[in-house]
DNA sequence: TTGTCTGCAAAAGCTTTGCATGAAT
DNA sequence: ATTCATGCAAAGCTTTTGCAGACAA
């Protein structure tokens, strides 16, 4: 996995570190795709090296200007990194767990252009969160009351 | 005015205090509708009136829950107040100039609970805010290359 | 009077940055 | 050898909170 992860970082035009070979084959090894700064730095730092806060800013950063990750902000203000793999999509989070799914919708696409026109706007890009219960959740503790907007 | 603002807040609970009635009424007066925590300190405290920023977070928040106003996020992380009167919406922003356009449109309400559906949620509301760039900016800069995600 | 509110200032939470040491090429 | 990156710690920025004095009812 190292070799893979140095050549990629070269590749990009970053030098291969450890904080950033780390964090890079974190991001390629998790089953989950959401992570927060915090988290990466948890869980690369446990195993005895120690990766400071703000090289793990400083990497995350160089990864999204690099488009290995995409950043965006889903359930807090906190900023939350994923994997620049796959198609683009939105999000839908659990208000309840925070579990996170991800979808496309060409609907989407479609209307929010149309949209813009109607008011006069050029739309290259959104930022849409759905929130909501997963299916867990409900189970457990149904409660659809109107917490949100909409 | 004061009287209007005063009675409104006794309406829901509030006393009628100098910051609550400043801050009602420099939403209800302006012809803007979004505005930070900061817009608002800066315009309300201007007249000789000191209101500080814990009295002015404190407050805005007690009209959010009051329903008096809205809160999200739309350029940054700052949180945006605004007026909870008329219609639900949506909002796209220009990238350019920061105008802010404010929409309703029933499909994205159809679709999102469809999409809901589709991933297993019970979809309760959203966040959506629409990237782009305004007559205006289109007009003096037009630089409709790939800024943002879509 | 009584309970609430305000201004002040300090703290909290997340992110960024300056700097000297240390590592990659 | 040179250039760039890291760790540490301090600062930045927005928002929250504790407290004593002040105000609304």
């Amino acid at each position: 996995m190292s070799i893979d992860v140095a050549e990629e970082l070269r590749r990009v035009g970053l030098r291969a570190t450890v904080p950033r070979m780390k964090v890079l084959s974190f991001f390629l090894d998790e089953q989950q795709r959401h992570f927060t700064a915090e988290d990466v730095c948890r869980q690369v730092a446990d195993e005895k090296l120690n990766i400071s806060f703000g090289s793990i800013y400083r990497v995350l950063q160089q990864f999204v200007d690099a488009k290995i990750l995409r950043s965006g902000t889903l359930h807090s203000t906190k900023i939350v990194y994923e994997l620049n793999n796959g198609p683009e999509h939105d999000h839908a989070i659990c208000m309840s767990c925070g579990k996170i799914e991800e979808f496309y919708d060409p609907v989407f696409d479609a209307r929010q252009k149309e949209i813009g026109e109607s008011v006069g706007f050029l739309v290259v890009g959104r930022q849409l969160v759905l929130q909501g219960y997963c299916v867990k959740c409900r189970a457990t503790a149904p409660k659809p009351t109107d917490n949100a907007k909409g």
